[in-house]
DNA sequence: GCGACAG
DNA sequence: ATCTTGTCGC
């Protein structure tokens, strides 16, 4: 496992943190389909909190995207680089997953985020600022539908229904399993809204969240319980 | 102005 | 995100 510090120069109020999403996110790529589903790898990310501790964990994990087998994991510990804010939540991840995509000893591929892409006030959101600081294909999975409006999708898995900011489709609902509460997938980077749901319903095969996020959650809580009281070691803490 | 709001 | 036990159902 990795430690990180907040970079130099990381965003400390609001407004500059919106100002950096305004400035990125005009380097986001709509136009490419992405990989397709089932080849390669696909890699889900996600972080845990103690902010008790001032402490953050994160995880990264590949999977074999045609058999969702773990073929690599990493973990990164930090400290909380900046408060929950809705619209702003890449700006409290972001360090760490980073940290952690960067100790994996291969290619991530794919890679899918715990939360929203281009669904997102400013249209970039999490996945999409990922895709932009990494140059790797990404998108969206998140659980509930944030501000945005939806109809109910039909009762069998694979069914969609858009997901709106008034007229505009930022994203999908996608029932990943019959009955069930769907989730709402939108795009990072260089991947194309429809192949990135066919990305999810094959990470979803059993349970409603894709195989992914829930390998990544489960890491980085363990991660996040293994990390040291206090949180992390900080440069010049320790002797030499 | 008030409330809602990914994780 | 996180705090938290049992419980109903396949």
């Amino acid at each position: 496992m990795t430690t990180v510090r907040t970079p130099a120069g990381w965003p400390v109020t609001e407004e500059e943190a919106r100002a950096v999403q305004d400035r990125l996110r005009t380097r986001v790529v709509l136009d490419e389909p992405g990989p397709p589903p089932g080849t390669g790898h696909v890699t889900g990310v996600d972080v845990a909190y103690d902010d008790e501790r001032d402490v953050v964990a994160a995880a990264a994990v590949v999977l074999d995207a045609a058999t969702l087998d773990v073929v690599a994991r990493s973990t990164a510990v930090g400290r909380v680089s900046f408060p929950y804010v809705p619209g702003l939540l890449a700006f409290r991840e972001i360090p760490t997953v980073l940290a952690a995509l960067d100790a994996l000893p291969c290619p991530p591929g794919l890679v899918v985020c715990d939360g929203y892409g281009l669904a997102h006030p400013r249209r970039f959101g999490l996945a999409s600022h990922l895709g932009v600081l990494t140059g790797l294909p990404t998108i969206g999975v998140a659980k509930n539908p944030f501000t945005f409006t939806h109809e109910e999708p039909d009762t069998p898995r694979g069914s969609t229904s858009p997901l709106l900011a008034g007229r505009e489709e930022v994203g999908r609902a996608l029932r990943t399993r019959d009955a069930v509460k769907p989730v709402f997938v939108s795009v990072g980077h260089r991947v194309s809204l429809d192949n990135a749901c066919a990305h999810t319903l094959a990470l979803a095969p059993g349970y409603r969240l894709p195989e992914t996020t829930r390998r990544a959650d489960a890491l980085c809580r363990r991660a996040l319980a293994g990390a040291a009281p206090g949180g992390p070691p900080v440069q010049g803490e320790y002797g030499a």
